[in-house]
DNA sequence: ATTATCTATAGATCTATAGATAATGC
DNA sequence: ATTATCTATAGATCTATAGATAATGC
């Protein structure tokens, strides 16, 4: 994966597990037990691998996580179609196959708790990973003329967030319905573009299959 | 505002400051002490009013959290002019004016932390009282008409949280635009119902502007 | 008399540190 | 020799309880 591994496998179990529990839990709901537990070793011994404890550990793995999710969007986007519509299926498929990323939580819980910098650095990476890589795409379709150059920024910010709000539906009501995540993605995603109104052609259809 | 008040002014009180913070900072990010400090007593005194301590105090105040949303929302509808833009409007700002529901904290973080049928009452109160008013409103329109009747329970979750995740904007951030979340959530309403894709009228107007 | 708050304290949990022990890589 | 883990423990914080004190409503 990484070019050149500065980090033993060891300390690469401790990122991950501490990676997943942040982004599920959140900085107050996570504890070092908690991620200990996870590795299958003691407490304690996660200083030797962030020596600056808890803080460190959240910084780095929620920094890596958006750097990856920045690097994992633009090559979903460069390897999808080169319509909007596949692009930004390509999005939620990156999304939703990733752990959450609670944008309300981060900016109102997790940050505050850290160092004021280190907030300021991460939330500015978090809008460069996540909204501006659906922005540019957004604005490359308008210059193709697929769609209007209207709020591009918000209405990229809005996409991404609808999409993971989805992460909020349970598993088991998933299964149940025998849908998934993407499936619904690709449903609100056909909405943005297309508008729920329906179009003149439908509504006529729609008058011809009543039975008056 | 209770018809029939059971509770006193500093019941009250500490009701208030706890669904403020729960709602903002989530069950393992508030303390009792948080709670305590921001009503003006020690955090001892909160058992006098919910002897059940914290996980009281959670259960009870996201419950009526979320029944006022059930019944705000109800009453913004109600409220709103007959065509379904005006209705998701009066959604979008009520949803707006409240603090946040961040649905995937409580999916992920909160529900868990909690006593499991308690959990799943909260869980199904939150649909009720979000979602379900929502899609009701989406089908009322399909009846007459106004969008098709395709996927209207996903489409009224996604509405919810795309205008929910306008709540991680920062205040700053929209002090310096000079814009308000509103005025964002009514802009990604017209996207959801007139689509982001150029109209053939108005592509035509674009080419006429270009000096081409 | 009832309601509301306080002080004091117990016990659990959490972050963090110090220093010993085990495993690994030359 | 270096890396990784452990045990033991300190100190802070958190939830919760017991019982005293103050405020309020008849």
């Amino acid at each position: 994966m990484t070019d050149s591994t500065p980090y033993s496998d060891a300390r690469e179990q401790v990122l991950a597990a501490a990676e997943r529990l942040f982004a599920v839990k959140g900085y107050a709901g996570t504890t070092l037990r908690d991620i200990a537990t996870a590795v299958g070793i003691r407490h304690a011994s996660l200083y030797h691998h962030a020596p600056g404890g808890k803080e460190e550990l959240f910084v780095e793995v929620t920094g890596r996580a958006l750097q990856r999710h920045r690097d994992g969007l633009a090559h979903a986007l460069a390897s999808a179609p080169a319509c909007l519509r596949g692009q930004l299926y390509a999005v939620a498929d990156w999304l939703l196959a990733h752990a959450p990323m609670d944008l309300i939580r981060m900016a109102h819980a997790d940050m505050p708790a850290i160092d004021a910098a280190q907030a300021d650095r991460l939330s500015l990476l978090a809008l460069e990973s996540l909204i501006l890589p659906v922005e540019a795409a957004l604005h490359a379709a308008a210059d193709r003329g697929e769609v209007a150059d209207r709020d591009l920024g918000v209405v990229a910010g809005g996409l991404v967030g609808m999409i993971e709000s989805l992460h909020a539906i349970p598993d088991g009501s998933l299964a149940r319905q025998g849908r998934t995540r993407a499936e619904f993605a690709h449903r609100l995603i056909d909405v943005m573009l297309d508008g729920l109104f329906v179009h003149q052609e439908e509504r006529e259809n729609v008058a011809f299959a009543l039975p008056a």
